[in-house]
RNA sequence: GGCGACGUAGCCAAGUGGCAAGGCGGGGGUCUGCAAAACCCCUAUUCACCGGUUCGAAUCCGGUCGUCGCCUCCA
């Protein structure tokens, strides 16, 4: 397996240090609904994790979330709320998100007010060792201390200062040094500390959970791009620091950001769309093979005509997964090794999805075919459900789609004498329904279907094609099946 | 200003020296009472532009134009 690592600037084999591989990626802060940037980045991540595994590592996957900081307490002031309750809310609603959107959960999730104690015990340890300064109650990283600070971003301290956007806090040694330890002020959330109360700084955290709860080295770091610098960058010059080993991550990778658009989606711009909105109109497997159809260091641009693509391929693939082999000939089942070696080459190629995602689309159709002609197609379904969905994390859950079930005759005799037109106006008027309860048409839909049925064994197709019409645009689609009809809804 | 990435069909997007993946869309066909779904065929002689290296370049080198990201909170 070949990875491209931030820090070397190419692709290395990926050797992690013992069998069970260990990976950090960074998580949120909690003050706004979660984004599809972010679904994006831990989607990817996701897939990353999921395709590790699915090779024979054990894994621990640990994710932060900074559930205290600035933009928590202005957010919190301003509502008039806890800092601490607003960062639970928003927390609870990124894990329903992740949850949405099938992926799979951290082994632990540590919050930054949780572990106040390790982060404290580093700090002590980087002030011991004279990479860290406390000024006026807070504390500071002292990055001329760390001799190769800027190897990950790949800048230098000269180069950083000549941006000439770094305001030099008249508390810091040099511009650059960063705050490790926050003194707080008069009415905001406060933890005691050798220095006074306070709060940890942003990258402070990372590196004390990371050290907790994976060791000193980790085999993978991820997280998007912009987080190179300053973040991870300061990552590595804490935790490198403190435990005086090297590296602090075997690997680091990182995802391109979704454009929206110009412009990059972020917060700051506020042009973001939130995985709750983004979900509201696309399934999470359309979510999923949009951020997986291009490689996971590209930027990626946020499109509806994108996700509809996605939407359809999406459909295509549960259609596949929901096909019944219907026996055949086991001796002529379709080979599914090709697609998977495919799949395994593209993957273990620095995690290359689309080719991956390629390959599956292309067992899909080879699926198809078989059924089509009577050939028995078992193990390629497994297979096909195997990567699709255990690998890439597709649910491929056929959702809103409804056998028939046969009417007795009477019932469709009376139906059809009466106004049926009404039926289907009920039906119309509960899909367009703000909070509408498919149970409630199921019934009347399937009564329906019967009666059309009944219309097509007696040749009034006109009749029957307008009911099929009529449902058809209300968002109810009929396959006429070669056993029975099968209905679902389409929007 | 510094650092970096990218520019491939109608749209999205792989490929990074040897005949241009895949998805969506479009056109034609098979199946069907007709549809839908599925399947089959077609849909880039060409990879922003210009020049160079090479037997051979979308892929390497130089230049031009354009787009985007980071350098400041951000997945």
């Amino acid at each position: 397996m070949k990875v491209w690592s931030t820090l070397s600037g190419k692709k290395e084999d990926f050797v992690p240090q013992g069998n069970e591989v260990k990976m950090y990626i960074c998580g949120v802060t909690p003050y706004a609904e979660a984004h599809i940037g972010h679904a994006m980045s831990y989607i990817i991540f996701d897939v990353i994790r999921r395709y590790i595994k699915f090779s024979g590592y054990r894994l621990k996957y640990v994710q932060n979330v900074t559930d205290i900081d600035d933009k928590i307490i202005n957010r919190a002031n301003q509502q008039g709320i806890e800092a601490s309750e607003l960062a639970k809310r928003y927390t609870d609603s990124f894990f329903e998100d992740m949850d949405a959107l099938n992926i799979l959960p951290a082994d632990v999730y540590p919050r930054a007010t949780g572990e106040i104690a390790k982060i404290i015990e580093v700090i002590r340890g980087l002030i011991d060792k004279g990479y860290a300064y406390e000024a006026k109650g807070s504390v500071y990283f002292r990055v001329r201390q760390a001799a190769s600070y800027g190897k990950l971003a790949h800048r230098d301290l000269e180069s950083m200062i000549a941006g000439a956007r770094i305001e030099a806090g008249e508390e810091k040694e040099h511009p650059m040094d960063f705050v490790l330890w926050k003194a707080s002020k008069p009415g905001e959330p406060s933890w005691e500390s050798p220095w006074g109360g306070g709060r940890p700084g942003w990258h402070i955290e990372c590196s004390a959970m990371s050290l907790k709860y994976l060791g000193d080295t980790l085999d993978i770091h991820g997280g998007g791009q912009d987080l190179i610098f300053p973040h991870h960058e300061n990552e590595i010059a804490q935790s490198e620091s403190f435990t005086g080993k090297e590296p602090f991550a075997r690997y680091w990778l990182h995802n391109g950001l979704l454009q929206f658009g110009e412009d990059k989606m972020s917060k700051s711009l506020g042009n973001l769309i939130t995985i709750k909105e983004a979900l509201a109109d696309y399934s999470a497997d359309a979510i999923r093979i949009f951020v997986l159809s291009s490689h996971y260091r590209s930027p990626l641009k946020y499109s509806r005509e994108a996700l509809a693509a996605a939407e359809a391929g999406a459909e295509r693939l549960r259609r596949v997964a929901g096909r019944e082999s219907d026996g055949g000939n086991e001796a002529e089942t379709i080979a599914a090794e090709p697609y998977r070696k495919r799949f395994i080459e593209a993957m273990e190629d620095d995690f290359n999805a689309p080719q991956a995602l390629a390959a599956v689309f292309d067992l899909a159709r080879d699926i198809n075919q078989a059924a089509d002609i009577g050939k028995s197609f078992g193990k390629a379904k497994k297979t096909l459900v195997e990567l699709a969905g255990g690998v890439l994390g597709l649910t491929m859950e056929a959702k809103n789609v409804f056998y028939y079930e046969e009417v007795a005759a009477t019932e469709i005799a009376v139906t059809r004498k009466r106004d049926i037109y009404k039926l289907i106006d009920g039906v119309g008027s509960e899909l367009l329904k703000e909070g509408r309860n498919i149970d409630t048409i199921r019934g009347d839909v399937n009564l329906l279907i019967g009666v059309r049925e009944a219309l097509r064994k007696d040749k009034e197709y006109k009749l029957a094609d307008e009911i099929r019409n009529k449902l058809n645009s209300l968002g109810i689609a009929i396959e006429d099946k070669s056993t029975f009809p099968v209905w679902r809804i389409t929007r």
